[in-house]
RNA sequence: GGAGAGGUGGCCGAGAGGCUGAAGGCGACGGUUUGCUAAACCGUUAUACGGGGUACGCCCUGUAUCGGGGGUUCGAAUCCCCCCCUCUCCGCCA
């Protein structure tokens, strides 16, 4: 969420930004709405303040008056007593009258303010490449393990044809498509034998580098999580038509609950209406969650083999950290450079792509991702179509925490001094089975089997091969 | 699912129609004292939003907030109604 008072300040700036995304918004209906709503409540305040200090003499007044009223006998005495109680009670009563429609016009205002809030994106960052769409991202870096090159066909390096992972699956026993299908409908899929080993040891591995690597806490996360949570990270209600809901509100619960399609759901809600000290941070998360996806929209896209999948498993890096520009884009590189180490680890060639302005969500005023090498994926001439993407890294400034309510200040909740909204980022750190395509892809053999990435083997029983 | 208890500031805990943004204590912060530490003493100690000012550090002012929402009343932390949440015991279950 934007902040609004900055949108009165500079509407300019929001404009802007919105328009360099691509998307319509109505920041002069939200001013004008805004306006409205300060008036009205300027002018209630300053009738119910009126009304607080006249009932403040009023009362010992009026106490007198229905005193003398009980002791008075005389009829013509009680109806003059009688009103006078009555012309007492007339003035507060009109203020409060007043101030109650005043307040009705606000309340009847707030929604839309805020349902419009919601929608304004995040401007992004001025050095971000404008763009219309993922056509225009820019390719920012490149890396080829020793001795291959992406930009080759694959058969002309290696010596024979690859083989899509999906087919290299299902020779070597390592995904059950069918039963998926029949369990679940389309893409799903199940894992088996040394597929699901596989697809554990890479999030293992992955949240291992993070854990012990790079200092980060382990966490889990709820993957069943309330409204707020997604509208406090930024995914409702842009994304609502992603998410599955589950209506436990209709069969008598307390609230529906959504499943998240990252574990950034989980990992950034854990703090959401919380002021935490300064001391603490940054926050450096990592979690392994189930992520579920609708893929509502994408009918007919990569609906072969472990590309695009309903649900799957991804290893989530989060952090928090002060409202600091400088410090946003550090953190931003760093966890960057994670994953290319991680990649790297792997052997998986991967390039990073700067997202253009039109690619970017609502809530990120920055946002790199990066592209895997699969083989299986390239077309004939066209070496970049073999890329596909296995991680998105965020950067999203105060959005989000302002979105959830996430602060901070020195001493923290029971602090002293001006509170500030932190800033968080994010980036996936493994997300399987996706990952496991450039993998079996890359690591593929003439004869079919495929080698294990050496980091992967302890985490397999050791062994080198898969075939 | 059944039965009971309870939600007041950073925390503990009073208050039972106006003088209560809220006693008292703890904690934290600032100061006095002090060779140092401790103790003692004095002081400060909420947040959000609106309006005005600003040397952009804040300052002045109004309103709201005692789990949430509605109601009674000239006036509600306090009385009434609805909802939510937490805890304890029992049942069921991974």
């Amino acid at each position: 969420m934007i902040d609004l008072k900055a949108l009165r300040e500079n509407p300019r700036h929001y404009k802007d930004g919105a328009s360099r995304k691509g998307m319509a918004v109505e920041i002069d209906r939200l001013l004008q709405l805004d306006e409205q709503k300060r008036a009205a409540q300027t002018r209630r305040e300053q009738l119910r303040a009126e009304q607080t200090r006249l009932e403040k003499d009023l009362g010992p007044q009026l106490g007198k008056l229905q005193g003398d009223l009980k002791k008075a006998t005389d009829a013509a005495e009680r109806a003059q007593l009688q009103q006078r109680i009555e012309q007492l009670r007339a003035a507060p009563a009109s203020l409060k009258g007043q101030a109650a429609e005043l307040e009705a016009v606000e309340k009847r205002l707030e929604p839309e303010i805020a349902a419009i809030l919601l929608t304004i994106p995040l401007p992004p960052d001025p050095d971000v490449p404008v763009g219309s769409s993922a056509e225009q991202n820019v390719e920012r870096e490149r890396w080829d393990p020793p001795g291959f090159d992406a930009s080759v066909p694959f058969a002309e390096q290696r010596g024979f044809a690859p083989r899509g992972h999906a087919e290299l699956c299902r020779r070597l026993g390592l995904v059950d498509f069918p039963r998926g299908v029949k369990l679940s409908g389309a893409r799903s899929y199940v894992l088996t034998g040394r597929g699901m080993l596989l697809h554990q040891a890479i999030l293992r591995y992955a949240l291992d580098t993070m854990v012990h690597g790079h200092g980060f806490a382990a966490m889990s996360a709820p993957v069943l999580v309330r409204e707020e949570a997604m509208v406090g990270t930024g995914f409702f209600p842009a994304g609502r038509e992603q998410a599955y809901h589950i209506p436990e509100s209709a069969r008598g619960g307390g609230s529906d609950l959504f499943l998240t399609g990252t574990g950034e759901v989980g990992l950034m809600g854990l703090h959401a209406d919380e002021i935490l000290d300064e001391a603490d941070l940054p926050l450096r998360y990592v979690t392994v969650s189930t992520c579920f996806r609708r893929e509502a929209g994408a009918a007919g896209k990569d609906t072969a083999g472990l590309y695009r999948v309903h649900v799957f498993d991804k290893v989530e890096q989060v952090v928090i950290c002060r409202a600091d520009q400088a410090e946003s884009r550090a953190w931003h590189a760093r966890m960057i450079g994670y994953v290319q180490g991680l990649l790297r680890s792997l052997g998986l060639p991967h390039r990073l792509l700067q997202c253009c302005t039109g690619d970017l969500g609502v809530k990120n005023a920055d946002m790199i991702d990066v592209e895997c090498w699969m083989p299986g994926r390239a077309v004939e001439g066209a070496p970049a179509s073999g890329y596909g993407e296995t991680h998105s890294a965020s950067r999203l400034y105060d959005y989000q925490c302002r979105r959830l309510n996430t602060r901070y200040r020195p001493g923290g909740d029971a602090g002293k001094g001006p509170t500030s909204f932190c800033h968080s980022l994010n980036n996936t750190v493994a997300a399987s089975p996706r990952l496991m395509i450039p993998i079996l892809e890359m690591h593929q053999q003439a004869d079919g089997t495929v080698r294990v990435p050496e980091p992967l083997r302890p985490y397999m029983g050791g062994i080198e091969t898969i075939g």
